[in-house]
DNA sequence: TTTTCTGCAAATGCTTTGCATGGGA
DNA sequence: TCCCATGCAAAGCATTTGCAGAAAA
């Protein structure tokens, strides 16, 4: 991990935590890991993968546990879930705004690519439709580098 | 429904059951009945949904059958399934290709704005993320219409 | 001490699957 | 006639929920 990611890990920590002791939730070590999981995470786990990696600490915590801080972190915007219907959602706690993502068909690897803002053409559907657009989610799914390989 | 839609129903109907019999699949009344819904929905609608009016012609169908046939079209990429963690998918067999939707987060209604095609925009992010990207997704998710009205 | 959170287990709800029967071609 | 498709019921499975005990404040 490079260093400004550590530190920008840091500070997502901190903010989701100083989040939940502003609106009195109480500091758990279950929510604590959860957190900093959440904040340090670039691949976008599953609720299973957080909950291994909580057990590895906490070998006693459920995956209850880990579901209800989700919803709990989802209901303050702290987190993005990106929902799939095949039962397998994952999330992004490091940026928990929408955003754009490519997503491997073959090893549901998901990335953020760079692109422009979706500002404009969110603006330009809202006065087409009439909608009062709250937020977007913009996949595309294809093949990574290491699975277009070995096919 | 004005007359141009109800022709490219019934273009998009003659299709996809072209594409059965050439493809050897039986048809049956029910796949027909499923094969109409699907070609004349702009609702996009649920596969209970579909259930429910194939039941008025046929009241012994069952919900598994559609989700054959609608699996069946699926691979056929006769049907474009837009896929909800909360476990309601939609079907749109009206448009069974990658485009943006507008979703009404309270009404869940859907629809589909006219907007330029995100071609390029697929070509720019394969290039930086080294992805092949198969198909995309993008969903704006607000209040429609109607549903600002009485909040 | 009080209230919230945790962890277990059971429930939920959409979707899939197995299998015997029925119906296209 | 020969398979494929249907329909029923049961299974699957991620997620949610209820509740008693544990722990934060």
């Amino acid at each position: 991990m490079a260093p400004d990611d550590s530190r920008r890990s840091e500070d997502r920590f901190k903010h989701m935590l100083d989040k939940l002791k502003s609106l009195d939730f109480r500091i758990t070590p279950q929510r604590l890991a959860v957190l900093r999981i959440l904040a340090a995470s670039e691949d976008h786990p599953t609720a299973e993968q957080i909950f291994e990696k909580v057990r590895t600490e906490f070998p006693t915590t459920s995956l209850a546990t880990i579901y209800k801080t989700i919803a709990l972190l989802k209901g303050l915007n702290e987190v993005l879930e990106l929902g799939f219907p095949d039962g397998s959602n994952r999330y992004d706690g490091a940026k928990p705004f929408p955003h754009p993502h490519v997503i491997c068909i073959r090893c549901r690897k998901i990335m953020d690519p760079y692109i422009i803002s979706l500002d404009e053409l969110k603006d330009e559907i809202g006065k087409k439709t009439g909608f009062r657009i709250h937020y977007h989610r913009l996949d595309f799914f294809g093949l990574c580098g290491e699975c277009q390989k070995d096919l």
